[in-house]
DNA sequence: AGCATTTGACCTCC
DNA sequence: GGAGGTCAAATGCT
């Protein structure tokens, strides 16, 4: 509560209250999460052919756990020093507005007792503070299910923006958004080299709260126009075969490297790398997993590099 | 019919 | 006043 918020720009708003600043960390490990979440992308139809197919899914899920778990660690330690962020809101919460359905409030008798009237109309900006970023291909393959409710066009941006919340946000009062913009730089940008895939900027907005977790039903991920316009354009004579759902058919990797530090993480893909080259309807050509272990004291030391210059067919 | 997405309007913040 | 985030009616899809 202490204000010593001077000015920062948005990606470091991190309170200066918080004596150990575990955000970075936060972001890491979300990083992580969403490598896993594409690398399970690949792995996955890979395998649906193969009986390991499952195991491999529960080692997947087994890694995404592990850092799911320290985030949420992390989480409490942030929330417990940054008591301004403990509101169930994350955005400001000045005023409540009554949205005006007519140009005259005339008829006030009329809203005061039917229940139809409308409700007071929170309108809330949010802050950038628990933001975590993700640069990836696959921006809907990332474990969780989501809605979208907006979507804009951002100034000076060549791409729309959409919005998502959480699909279990009413039943479950899980406040989870994320935020999906295709990136437009020249590298990414360029489609028709297919040496790249079409990259978006991931942003998610709190944490969730639904039980749900991960989805265990991949065929529940949500996918929009763009992943359809990118799996067109990188794949367009793509074998009907796979699930179109699926937003981890809409690239094919060829090449992936990891890099992780934790001992758990690093023997679920060992044991991966036991099950790939088996796998006959491999379509990649390689799987090449760089896997250092770095044994770390903490499980929360948890960290991961991928290649983002990967191949991509 | 029910649910998800689209899209213009509305709202807040800078 | 502009930009960005959200709402909610309209529309589409299954």
């Amino acid at each position: 509560m202490n204000n010593c918020s001077s000015k920062r720009s948005p990606a470091d708003e991190y309170p200066s209250s918080v004596c150990c600043d575990h955000r970075p960390a936060l972001r890491e490990i979300a990083r992580g999460q969403s490598l896993v979440t594409q690398l399970r992308a690949v792995v996955l139809p890979a395998l649906q052919a193969d009986e390991r197919c499952d195991l491999a899914a529960q080692m997947l899920e087994g890694i995404l756990d592990c850092s799911r778990k320290a985030m949420s660690e992390l989480q409490l330690l942030l929330s417990s020093n940054s008591p301004a962020d403990d509101d169930d809101d994350h955005v400001d919460d000045k005023r409540r507005v009554r949205k005006i359905s007519d140009d005259d409030d005339g008829c006030s008798s009329k809203a005061a007792e039917d229940q139809n009237a409308k409700p007071l109309r929170q309108h809330k900006r949010r802050r950038f503070g628990d933001s975590v970023s993700v640069e990836t291909p696959v921006p809907h393959y990332d474990g969780h299910q989501w809605r979208k409710y907006g979507q804009k066009h951002i100034n000076n941006a060549k791409h729309p923006r959409s919005y998502y919340r959480c699909t279990y946000r009413q039943e479950e009062k899980c406040k989870a958004t994320k935020t999906v913009q295709q990136r437009e730089d020249l590298h990414y940008a360029n489609s028709n080299n297919c040496d790249h895939p079409v990259m978006y900027t991931v942003v998610y907005y709190g944490q969730h709260t639904c039980c749900k977790g991960p989805a265990a039903d991949d065929d529940h991920v949500v996918v929009d126009e763009a992943s359809q316009i990118s799996s067109q354009s990188q794949s367009q004579s793509s074998s009907s075969n796979l699930q179109p759902a699926r937003a981890g058919d809409s690239n094919q990797c060829s090449s992936i490297s990891v890099t992780c530090s934790s001992s758990t993480v690093v023997e679920d893909c060992n044991k991966l790398l036991d099950i790939l080259p088996a796998a006959d309807d491999l379509t990649t050509d390689v799987l090449l997993f760089d896997l250092t272990a770095y044994y770390a004291p903490l499980d929360l030391d948890i960290n991961w590099e991928m290649d983002a210059d990967a191949l991509w067919v």
